[in-house]
DNA sequence: TACGATATTGATATTGATTATCAATAATAA
DNA sequence: TTATTATTGATAATCAATATCAATATCGTA
């Protein structure tokens, strides 16, 4: 098995253990979304518009409010990333594994997305919140600015 | 005059400059919102609508519309911040000076807000985008979880 | 001061993303 | 199989933010 075959069953699995710890049910549709999600948009962002879009291409049926719905079921069950990169709509990513946590830096020209990881500033981070007894629960950090294409002034 | 007062008549300045560059015009209305959000907002973080609720009391002729343009307005001329700490209302404060840059911690129990700035931090960030050849214009820095009263379990 | 060009205002309608509603249907447990 | 409970898809509702527009205010110039 391959890795990234690997690491989809892995959170299939934890996405049932959700559906199961939750008295939710297992669905055609939820299988459509999760396929769909962990097969074309690793290392994505993508928009709950857009994976619609992408989805009713195959499986006409599936309606707009489903997608949101399950998305954010994603998000809970912790197999799923939502962000917002202050365009006003809600970007979803898969999570590759706990410890490829990152950040980003947005093109605001062209919408490129650059991924970056930093164990500095994320030491910094804990040593902040614990000097104000904050207890943590997450964090989000962006760059905003023009990518190298884009700033050739 | 008081370091205060001072503050906010630079802030008045390099309103009316920007006023005057894009041949825009001084009104009641934006001196009234100046003033309401300048005497009684610094180091707070405000709703349009709180904003405008307060407003209210005192110039119940001021109109909804106008105290969000004009809070834009104050965005544009670089006088005010905005921010969004996730409940889907932007949320602004006065910039005191280009010295006090800083970040947000957020209680997601009370709301409360620290405020917090890290040299290490920035200087990570410019060294990385630096690196991705990104040209910043801005960046966010925010982290959610429990203040140290809600988070006593 | 009066005039004319242009910007602003306040009320209201509209947009756009997200969420709620609900009757029909599907999944699960007994 | 049946009873219970959750889900679905269509659509309405919500809510922050923005657009529209006629009336009014500002401001440079005469
Ligand atoms: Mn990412
Ligand atoms: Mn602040
Ligand atoms: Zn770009
Ligand atoms: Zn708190």
């Amino acid at each position: 098995m391959t890795p990234v075959a690997k690491r989809k069953m892995e959170k299939r699995k934890r996405f049932n253990d959700y559906i199961n710890k939750k008295h939710l049910k297992s669905t055609k549709q939820r299988d459509i979304i999760f396929n769909e999600f962990f097969n074309n948009y690793m290392g994505k962002h993508v928009t709950v518009e857009e994976l619609y879009e992408d989805i009713k291409k195959k499986s006409p049926s599936i309606g707009f409010a489903t997608v949101y719905r399950t998305l954010k079921l994603f998000k809970e069950s912790g197999i799923a990333s939502e962000r917002n990169f202050g365009d006003g709509k809600a970007r979803y990513e898969p999570i590759r594994s706990e410890a490829e946590h990152h950040h980003h830096m947005i093109c605001t020209e062209c919408g490129q997305i650059v991924e970056f990881a930093n164990m500095q500033i994320e030491s910094c981070l804990l040593q902040i919140a614990k000097l104000n007894e904050f207890n943590v629960s997450n964090h989000k950090l962006e760059i905003y600015g023009l990518c190298s294409s884009c700033g050739k002034d």
